[in-house]
Order: structure tokens, then C-alpha cells, then sequence
DNA sequence: TCCACGACTTAGGACGCTTGAT
DNA sequence: ATCAAGCGTCCTAAGTCGTGGA
């Protein structure tokens, strides 16, 4: 929540009338079991606020539970020392076993990294000073060999990322290319000569023209800002004095990006292919660094390209220039031995680091929050391997935990301070809707919340025990859910929410996630709001691949895994907003299967005009005949002609367009009247057919070939159908996020194992590389 | 002592390419 | 062979969380 939001609401909270009235209510609210303890605290601390006390309260009030309620507090800590250290010492016990046991299992070997290290920096030398920087086919051999396999014998602790690290920098972004002199931004009606660096954020916004950005008023005011500061520093314009968005027109420079779209996607596969190269080429050495001498890769070492900023969701700033970064603003992060890639010709770097404490090569500021970008490591670089493995094992760990922490926080439910309440009911949020910790934002972003700054307005209580939740969280995605929780949260979530509290007020207004993580500290080591996620979610898929039976083909096992997957990926709120043809899909989809079961009924009637004697046979069987009615017939018919005219006019079109391309004669109209003829034909065929209610057979037809034309629609029906349903249900959930981040791959290596599905089809080529020690890790009865 | 900020993970959209239906 | 749908990758925004410096 913003301040200033924030400071306003209480101000007019403050107004005498309601302060007593919401004391008298406080008082006299006593339809739950809120201890009388609580309320007084309540109350007294919105009495006794002077007005510009008030402004502040929100704030101070941690310090004021810990301040006034010394005992209690004291000896909650007490009473936790004894099982913290103890918790400690078995952690980390059992973190320590993990780690030996995966080297156990694998012959270990490698070279002491820092001797490694210091060899190699020395060969890189001599590789630089001779200008012969690619590697021979054997020392490339040998770095294959000498790849990392951390999982095997690394030791992962201590807070030091490297012993030595070898880049060459970043590839920046192209100088900008100016327009050709015929392509110009029309101001009031005319054409109007911009400077160049003008030129450049006008053709940001140009290029954009029909995106949704671009009609975005934030966006259209920000970016117009942004266009006029650049164009005053670069001396104006001196066609027009430019002052109003309204009066100018991007569509000379929108059509001119669209035809150089055309062009580069119009270039023959074979001519890309080579391009791709060439770049491929080119940017080879940035791909890859030296991380204790072993060849790891880079992940971003594109420098980010000048634009225009697309906050998501309502972003204050979305649309303001994202400047172009220059050397000068990079730092570069590296050995103090090793060779400093050259900053561009006549440029210099901002500074050359030797920060070995941190897992990034250079990094910059950007001009949009004043934030920092890195350049890092790849995905599967063993680096951030390491970091992964390290996040799943604390989530494994907080299997030992959990049990005891829910049995807490089910007690505080009813605890008698504020502060612990709120607690209790934040990690049941938490752990039970796999709520994020949501920290304070300021107002130059976009208002998200996660659990801690959930507001008023965005919880609905609908008594006995349903609760609403509707908010934007990450990305502004909406959570909404409709919910039963737990009685006594949701006598809580009332407390939470009653007056004084009103719309814009914080639900937990003691806590925030650096209280709450330090209190989760507590239970276990490392635990954090996040860590319930990941928990959680790989909780869910062990539980629901524990559902699959070990059967079917290997697509349906693949289904399956995918149907588990998006369980967690429902559990996390991970969304994809409908794509523009999902409608348009769906509904071609359904007139699809419509069209077969029409087919298939056709070719019933016609096995019955063969032998009329099946119908009693199996009168189920021809049910549907009598289920489609003539205006629905009539329906489908002229349904399925327009489309065969409308598949007969495109080929003829696109048959020309190919022979005028060869400099052929084109076909003439006449043709395509001929080809239509076909249409005619079964036209009056459909009508016959529409006033008897009986097809056509033809002559060669017999029962068994129809019998097996229909077994044939069935299974096209039945596979339709699937599809259709998993692509509405698939349509809003995105199961990419949590294959990625939330779920132990260990048991999507355990699935492809114990199942037989090969691996590359649950995880893709990049991912396969991410996970590559999981892959080598886990076996069929790995359990999370 | 605290909070702004640095460093890291997590996130959805854009876009090009592959694939599978016809 | 064609072509759109959907997949995979790239891109970079937007979170979380710990800490260093005023």
C-alpha cells in the first residue's frame, strides 16, 4: 500500500464522529471469542492516537507490541530457544547426509578447482596473446569432459560463488538506423523532420502502434514525455513546435516497420538459416565463460536494447523511455587475473570488479526505478544448479517441519496478541493457498499485493466460513478464488477487517514479510514465505503422480503428468492470458465435431438404407439419427458447403498468386467456376437428401466398409473431444512456470523412470539441460 | 537499528519455428 | 505439400529476501 494512500484513510478516519463510534463498536462486537485482552489493546491504541500519530500508526506498530507486551514476548522467546537450536543441529544434519549420499553414489574425481583455475587463466592468456581464441577441436574435447558435475562432489556451502571467472563481456544492442528520408512523423497534417535521436523514441512508439500499449493513455502520456525531453535536449523540431500527442501520426512509421517485418520474415528458410549462423558465429564467445576453469554458460549477454517500457498490469511508468545503456554504465565482474574484455572501440567500462562473493558477470542501471540489471549465468550452469538443488532440498526439509508448524499456527489461531493471530492466519494463507509473502510497494509501481499487504477490499467474508479472495497479485495477475477455510480464520479474517478498518487498509497490519520470515526462522533454518511454494507445490505433483496407475501408452502417461502438473499450476495461481483465437479455436473446433457426428449419422442412415433390418438389431445404436433435427441438419450442410467453397476460392487464389510469382498465365475465372461446379453438385445432393432424410449410397458402398467408416469417426470424435476439453481447461493455466521453478525435477526424472516415458517428453531440450543433475540424480523410487 | 538497495528467483508475453492435421 | 496451432526459447519485468551502511 501506498503512504500516501494509506496516511489519507486514517486522516479521515480520524474525523471526531467516527472515532467514537468505532470505539462503541469495537466494544460491543463481542459476537466471537476475541479475548477481552485484545480488544482493550485495540482499542486503546486507536484512542489514545493523536491525529499525527495516527499518519504514522500503521508503522509503529510492531514496535509497540514489542514494547508493550514485554513478559509475553520474553518468554515466547524463551520458550523457543530450547527447540531452535535443536531444530538447527538436525537440519543441518540432514542436509549434510543428502549431499553424502549423492556423492556416494558416484565415483568422484576432478582436480582441486583453484589449481585448475589458475592453469587456466594462464592458457586464456596465451590464447589472447596469440589472437587464436577458438579452441582446437581437443582442448574443446576436454572441456566436455571437465564439465561440472557439482552434484557428485561439489562442496555447496560457504558464501564464496567462485574461485576464478573468465568472460568476455556483453554484446550491445545495434546503433539505431535511421529512417529513410520518405518515412516521417506527420505533426498537425504535415511531415515533419525530427532529429535523430527524436527519430529513434518516435519509431519506438511507431513500431507499437497497434499493440495495446499504444492505446494505453499511461502509456501514451509517458512515452509523449519522454519523446518531448529528448527532443528539446536534442534541439527541437524545427518544422513544428510539437506539443500534442493528438495532433501527431505514427502511421507512416508504423507501416514502414511492418513492411521490414514482412521482409525479414518473407527471407528464404535457406538465407535464414545462414544469417542465424553468421549471428550464431559471432556471438560464440559471449555464450560461455570460464568458471573455475570449466566452461560455463552465460545466460543474458544482450545488453538490454533502448525502448519503451512495458510495465505490466496499471504500471505508473509503462511507456517511458528505456534509455540505451553505454559502456560507461557497465560494470564488469571478474578474476583479478583474468584478461578484461575490451570495452567498445574509443569507449571505457564504468569499472572492472573482483567480487567473488556474488554470481554475476556485469551489471547496470537501468533509467526506468533506478534498479539494477545482471548480466548472469546460464540455467545450467552449475552455479545456479547448485542454488536450485539447494532451494528443493530446504522445501524437502520443511517436510519434517510442517506437521508441527500447522499444529501451531492452529493454536495462535486463538492466541490472545494481535501480532500472533495475525501470524497464524498469514501462514495458514500461505501454506493453504500458496500465497506469496507480498511486500510493501511504492506508488511508482503497479498496486499488487501479495499476503502481507492484502488490503480490506480485497477479502470478502461470506458467513459461516467462505471467503473471497479477489486481488492482483504478481504480474498483476488476478487471484481470485472462492473458498471454505477454517472456522477460526475466518473469525479472524473479521477481526482483520473490522472497523476502524475500512477499504484501503492493510489486513495484516502488524506484520510484514520480514516479521513473518523471522518468525518462520523458528520452526526451521532457512524457511521463508517462499519456501512453502516450492513445498507445496511439490508436494501436490508427488501426491498426484502417486495417483497415476502404470499403464496406457506412453502419450496417455504424458497426459496424465501434464493433468498433475497443472494441478500445481492452478495451486500457484500460474495463468496465461487466453490467446485472441482461443474463442474463434474453440468454437471451429466444435463445429468440427458437430460436422462428424453429422457424418457419422449420415453414414448410419445409409447402413440402414443397405439393410433396414440393423435398426432393430441395436436401436441405441441409431439413436442419433433421430436426435438431429431437419433445421440442424439444414444447419450443418450449409455450414459444410461454405466451407468447401471457401477452401475451393482460397486454393484458386493462392494457385494464381503462385503462378503469377513464376510469371505464368494466370488461371481464369472460368476455372474456378468449373471447380465450384463440385459444390453445386453436392448441394442438390444435401437438398435431396434434406426433404427425403435419406442419403445417397453409392454403389460400390457396403456394410462393412460403412461400419468401418463410422468406427473411424468414433475414435476422430473421441479424440476431438479430449482435445477440445484440455484445451479449455489448458486455456488460462500456464504449466511452464512450475515445471521450471516449483517442481522437484527429481520427480519428473522419478516419472520418466518408473513409468517408462522418456524424458524428452515431459522436459524440453532446455530444460533437460537445467536439470541435468537431477536427471542424473534420481532414480524410479526417488520420492519428493 | 532499520530500510533502501543489491542480488537473486520467479513470471508472463512476444515471437519464431516445429509439428501434426488435412 | 501446406499451413495454422502450439511449442520452445528469448526477453525482461516483477517478485522475494538478506544485509550493509547511514
Amino acid at each position: 500500500m501506498s503512504n500516501l494512500d494509506d496516511s489519507k484513510s486514517l486522516a479521515d478516519l480520524v474525523s471526531q464522529n467516527k472515532k467514537s463510534k468505532v470505539r462503541k463498536v469495537i466494544l460491543s462486537d463481542s459476537d466471537d471469542d476475541l479475548p477481552l485482552a485484545m480488544i482493550n489493546t485495540q482499542a486503546s491504541e486507536t484512542s489514545l492516537s493523536s491525529e499525527d500519530e495516527k499518519a504514522k500508526q500503521v508503522k509503529k506498530r510492531t514496535k509497540k507490541e514489542s514494547g508493550g507486551l514485554p513478559n509475553k514476548k520474553a518468554k515466547t522467546a524463551v520458550s523457543k530457544t530450547e527447540p531452535k537450536t535443536k531444530v538447527k543441529k538436525e537440519t543441518t544434519k540432514t542436509a549434510v547426509k543428502a549431499v553424502k549420499a549423492i556423492k556416494a553414489t558416484k565415483a568422484t574425481k576432478a582436480t582441486k578447482p583453484t589449481v585448475k583455475a589458475a592453469k587456466h587463466i594462464q592458457k586464456i592468456k596465451d590464447e589472447s596473446k596469440e589472437q587464436t581464441a577458438e579452441p582446437k577441436d581437443t582442448s574443446e574435447e576436454k572441456e566436455e569432459e571437465e564439465e561440472n558435475r557439482w552434484w557428485e562432489d561439489e562442496d555447496m556451502n560457504g558464501e564464496i560463488k567462485w574461485d576464478s571467472l573468465v568472460h568476455n563481456g556483453v554484446i550491445f544492442p545495434p546503433p539505431y538506423e535511421p529512417l529513410p528520408s520518405n518515412v516521417k512523423l506527420i505533426y498537425d497534417g504535415k511531415p515533419v523532420t525530427l532529429p535523430i535521436e527524436a527519430e529513434e523514441v518516435a519509431g519506438f512508439f511507431g513500431a507499437m502502434l497497434e499493440t495495446d500499449h499504444a492505446k494505453n493513455p499511461v502509456f501514451q502520456k509517458n512515452f509523449f514525455h519522454d519523446f518531448l525531453k529528448v527532443l528539446e535536449e536534442a534541439g527541437g523540431c524545427k518544422d513544428a513546435d510539437i506539443k500534442d500527442f493528438d495532433l501527431c501520426d505514427f502511421s507512416d512509421m508504423y507501416a514502414y516497420f511492418e513492411k521490414k517485418r514482412e521482409e525479414k520474415k518473407s527471407i528464404s528458410p535457406a538465407e535464414k538459416k545462414l544469417i542465424k549462423k553468421e549471428k550464431d558465429e559471432a556471438e560464440e564467445k559471449f555464450k560461455t565463460c570460464y568458471l573455475n576453469g570449466r566452461k560455463e554458460p552465460v545466460g543474458n549477454f544482450r545488453i538490454e536494447p533502448p525502448g519503451l517500457f512495458r510495465g505490466r498490469g496499471a504500471h505508473p511508468k509503462t511507456g517511458k523511455l528505456k534509455k540505451r545503456v553505454m559502456p560507461e554504465e557497465i560494470v564488469l565482474n571478474l578474476s583479478a587475473d583474468a584478461p578484461v574484455p575490451p570495452p567498445p572501440e574509443g569507449r571505457n567500462w564504468a569499472e572492472v570488479r573482483h567480487d567473488n562473493k556474488v554470481a554475476w558477470l556485469a551489471m547496470w542501471r537501468e533509467n526506468i526505478s533506478n534498479s539494477v540489471k545482471y548480466v548472469r549465468f546460464g540455467n545450467s550452469s552449475s552455479l545456479k544448479g547448485i542454488s536450485d538443488f539447494k532451494k528443493f532440498e530446504k522445501a524437502r526439509e520443511l517436510k519434517n517441519h510442517v506437521a508441527a508448524i500447522r499444529a501451531d499456527y492452529n493454536k495462535k489461531l486463538k492466541s490472545e496478541l494481535m501480532l500472533e493471530r495475525q501470524m497464524a492466519v498469514a501462514t495458514y494463507l500461505i501454506d493453504v493457498f500458496a500465497l506469496r509473502a507480498g511486500g510493501e510497494k511504492s506508488d511508482e509501481e503497479a498496486d499488487t499485493v501479495g499476503c502481507c499487504s492484502l488490503r480490506f477490499e480485497h477479502v470478502f467474508l461470506k458467513p459461516p466460513n467462505v471467503v473471497v479472495f479477489d486481488f492482483l497479485g504478481k504480474d498483476s495477475i488476478r487471484f481470485y478464488q472462492e473458498v471454505e477455510v477454517d472456522k477460526q480464520v475466518f473469525k479472524n479474517l473479521k477481526i482483520f477487517k473490522k472497523p476502524p478498518k475500512q477499504p484501503g487498509h492493510d489486513l495484516f497490519d502488524r506484520l510484514d514479510p520480514s516479521i513473518l520470515n523471522k518468525h518462520f526462522q523458528n520452526y526451521m533454518p532457512g524457511l521463508t514465505a517462499k519456501v512453502f511454494r516450492t513445498y507445496n507445490a511439490s508436494k501436490t505433483m508427488q501426491d498426484q503422480l502417486d495417483l497415476i496407475p502404470n499403464e496406457g501408452t506412453v502419450n496417455e502417461k504424458v497426459v496424465r503428468f501434464n493433468a498433475a502438473n497443472r494441478e500445481v499450476a492452478i495451486l500457484c495461481n500460474h495463468q496465461r492470458t487466453v490467446s485472441k483465437n482461443h474463442e474463434t479455436g474453440v468454437a471451429k473446433m466444435n463445429d468440427k465435431i458437430k460436422e462428424m457426428i453429422w457424418q457419422r449419422i449420415r453414414a448410419k442412415k445409409m447402413l440402414l438404407k443397405l439393410d433396414a433390418k440393423l435398426k432393430k438389431k441395436d436401436p441405441a445404436y441409431f439413436q442419433e439419427i433421430d436426435d438431429l433435427s431437419k433445421e440442424d441438419e439444414g444447419a450443418l450442410q450449409k455450414q459444410f458447403l461454405e466451407r468447401e467453397t471457401e477452401r475451393i476460392t482460397k486454393k484458386f487464389a493462392k494457385d494464381n498468386e503462385k503462378l503469377k510469382l513464376e510469371n505464368e498465365a494466370v488461371l481464369p475465372e472460368s476455372e474456378l467456376k468449373e471447380r465450384l461446379e463440385k459444390v453445386k453438385e453436392l448441394q442438390k445432393e444435401f437438398s435431396k437428401e434434406l426433404s427425403s432424410g435419406k442419403p445417397e449410397v453409392k454403389a460400390n458402398m457396403t456394410v462393412e466398409k460403412l461400419q468401418a467408416l463410422i468406427e473411424k469417426l468414433n475414435v476422430r470424435i473421441t479424440n476431438a473431444t479430449l482435445q477440445l476439453k484440455d484445451k479449455e481447461d489448458n486455456s488460462s493455466v500456464a504449466l511452464g512456470t512450475s515445471k521450471m521453478n516449483y517442481i522437484d525435477p527429481r520427480l519428473t526424472v522419478m516419472f520418466s523412470k518408473k513409468y517408462d516415458v522418456p524424458i524428452e517428453k515431459l522436459f524440453t531440450k532446455t530444460l533437460r539441460e537445467k536439470f541435468k543433475w537431477a536427471i542424473e540424480s534420481a532414480d524410479a523410487n526417488w520420492r519428493f
